[in-house]
RNA sequence: CGGGGCGUAGCGCAGACUGGUAGCGCGUUUGGUUCGGGACCAAAAGGUCGAGGGUUCAAAUCCCUCCGCCCCGACCA
């Protein structure tokens, strides 16, 4: 390809609305254009490196047997309601309506689809194990877009779902994908860290994300550092050290701690750090005023305490609520003396000479003891896992925060889709069963990204061999017609080989090229001058590397494939 | 949805406080010189200053409304 007949409009500067490397990469590159919030334009460079991440994925579905389908974006309204999902998705769903006013969907995700299909396509146990894919886009009303093309309103998505005779089977099933996901994503050139993961509102009960370690992550991971576990910390753990009794100490005491609000204030003001402080939050759960109680010096988790209470909606309480469920203006709630359900983090167990909120308007309580004044709260793991925490898995491990790009996604739903549509087949004894499904995503314009955010210098992208748009640039750097030719000739030779080439055929001066080239990120760049030329060579230079090597015009092509062989 | 910020030429920005009819760098076009890490000289094109309304002799600038975009938070398969 002749770069002056394609397009890609490369930027010296990025525009100001990217903030992340990758994002400005690709809107530098050329990569991508913003039609809107959350909306982009593949041009032909985004394009190519795209197809290249959709045809690994399709190679390593088709060898873990997985079955290429496509499914229709839109949808009518009552598959939705099958499951039930119109209401709890509603939210995050584009919703509209035809011409006969029909209500419609454009899909975020497609296991009502596909389960309404397998419900009549599938009924023997001899169809059974399989597993569908698609590639295909799907449509989010994302409270924020953000990042490019990190989280999209319109995005591409590779998702699976299998469906298999029991759980052993769904296992296997489960393994395959995890393993194809492996070779993906190092096919992809990414390094991806395994974690374990909260399954949400997809129901089920294991789940995996792959993480692509990045400073701009949206996810929190904590992983130990002398075993294997790793987790996403909306679902991460801490081992507790055995609840050692504190002795309790003298007596409550209210202390005056006038405009002390905050555990910093409050802590900077009664000289105590702040893991001896009681931050007590009020939360409405399904409507119902709930204390939360934890150290001061964690963060509440509330996924962990929706399910603790065990119920669907949990929101903080504002200000008015707080002041009638503990008396005193926020800033000032403790667990004493209230009349709202306590719940307590299980790390305050046993804890004692903590402070705590006096329910009261400036005012705090010293030398609570949890079991004495205390001891009615039900205790739970409420609080993320953090760094120096313990590791749950093994004994010696501590845990350290790390933060990730969710690029894959497996888990076992068992059977909340296949039992809403009676997806089920007649086993060998003529007996009907229910079939379990698992489902496997990979967000593909996501990972596009991930890679760039990897893989880059502060010269430009640096791409992987397997997702590079075009395997090697072709520089010719002379202005002349012998240089220019060359070039060209060493492009056909190039094509033959089966290597894609762009050749900068622009009438550039040589730092504009090599500048280019470098934002590009081409694997290999090849330059043709008069300066090698003039001993019969051309110049070979990986773009991860910062040496260059001089080679016969010849053997360049041959030079190019042993490179990446 | 709450908080903050931005919207002026393709990109990056100044001008706004203090109203007087729009400017800089890069990019683009033409001509010339140049040619190994974003060249130089000369000439030129390109803007309903996000939109609508208001105040004023006069609005990019002041006021009101709306729209779009970005960041933090809340939220989220």
């Amino acid at each position: 390809m002749r770069l002056s007949n394609t397009l890609i409009p490369t930027l010296r500067d990025a525009p100001q609305d990217a903030e992340i490397e990758s994002h400005k990469l690709m809107m530098r590159a050329g990569l991508i254009r913003k039609l809107g919030a959350g909306l982009y334009t593949f041009l032909p460079m985004g394009l190519r490196a795209l197809r290249n991440v959709e045809r690994i994925i399709r190679e390593e579905m088709a060898r873990a047997g997985a079955i290429e389908v496509l499914m229709p974006s839109l949808q009518p309204r009552e598959i939705w309601e099958t499951t039930g999902r119109y209401e709890t998705l509603k939210k995050s769903m584009f919703r509209i309506r035809d011409r006969q006013d029909r209500d419609m969907v454009l899909g975020p995700t497609h296991e009502e689809v596909i389960t309404e299909l397998v419900s009549h396509e599938l009924n023997s146990y001899r169809q059974l194990p399989r597993t569908f894919y698609q590639i295909q886009t799907k449509f989010r009303d994302e409270i924020r877009p953000r990042f490019g093309l990190m989280r999209a309103r319109e995005f591409i998505m590779k998702d699976a779902y299998s469906f298999d005779l029991d759980w052993d089977c769904l296992d296997r099933s489960y393994q395959a994908m995890y393993a194809a996901y492996q070779r993906i994503f190092e096919r992809c050139g990414l390094r991806v860290k395994i974690v374990e993961a909260d399954t949400g509102a997809m129901g089920g009960n294991a789940s995996h994300e792959f993480m692509v370690l990045a400073e701009a992550g949206e996810d929190g991971i904590v992983e130990c550092e002398s075993c294997a576990y790793a987790a996403n910390v909306e679902r991460g753990e801490r081992a507790l050290t055995p609840a050692v009794e504190e002795p309790a100490g003298a007596g409550l005491v209210d202390v005056a701690t006038p405009n002390a609000r905050t555990i910093e204030e409050v802590s900077k003001f009664l000289k105590l750090p702040a893991r001896r402080l009681i931050k007590t939050l009020i939360y409405l759960a399904d409507g119902k005023p709930v204390a939360a109680l934890l150290a001061g010096d964690r963060d509440l988790n509330e996924i962990k305490l929706r399910k603790a209470l065990g119920c669907t909606e949990l929101v903080l309480a504002d200000a008015a609520q707080v002041e009638s469920a503990t008396g005193a203006p926020v800033g000032f709630a403790g667990p004493i003396g209230l009349t709202i359900p306590v719940i307590a983090d299980a790390g305050l167990q046993g804890r004692a000479s903590l402070a705590a909120g006096a329910n009261k308007a400036d005012t705090h309580l010293v030398h609570v003891s949890v079991t004495r004044d205390v001891g009615a709260a039900r205790f739970h793991d409420l609080v993320n896992a953090k760094t120096g925490d313990a590791c749950p898995r093994c004994a010696a491990g501590k845990l350290r925060e790390m933060r990730g790009i969710e690029v894959g996604h497996v888990f076992k739903l068992g059977t909340k889709y296949s039992e809403a549509f009676h997806a089920a087949y007649l086993d060998a004894n003529k007996e009907k069963k229910t079939m379990i499904m698992g489902c496997y995503g990979i967000g593909v314009t996501r990972t596009l990204q991930a890679i760039i955010e990897q893989s880059h210098d502060e010269n430009g992208i640096i791409w992987p061999a397997g997702v590079a748009p075009f395997l090697a640039a072709v520089l010719p750097l002379s202005p002349n017609e012998t240089c220019m030719n060359t070039a060209l000739k060493l492009e056909e030779e190039l094509i033959r080989a089966g290597i894609d080439a762009l050749v900068d055929d622009r009438d550039e001066r040589p730092g504009v090229k090599f500048k280019d080239a470098d934002l590009l990120g081409c694997p290999i760049r090849i330059v043709v001058s008069d300066r090698s030329l003039a001993e019969g060579k051309v110049e070979l230079r990986k773009r991860s590397e910062k040496t260059s090597q001089l080679v016969p015009l010849e053997e360049a092509v041959s030079r190019v494939e042993t490179l990446f062989s």
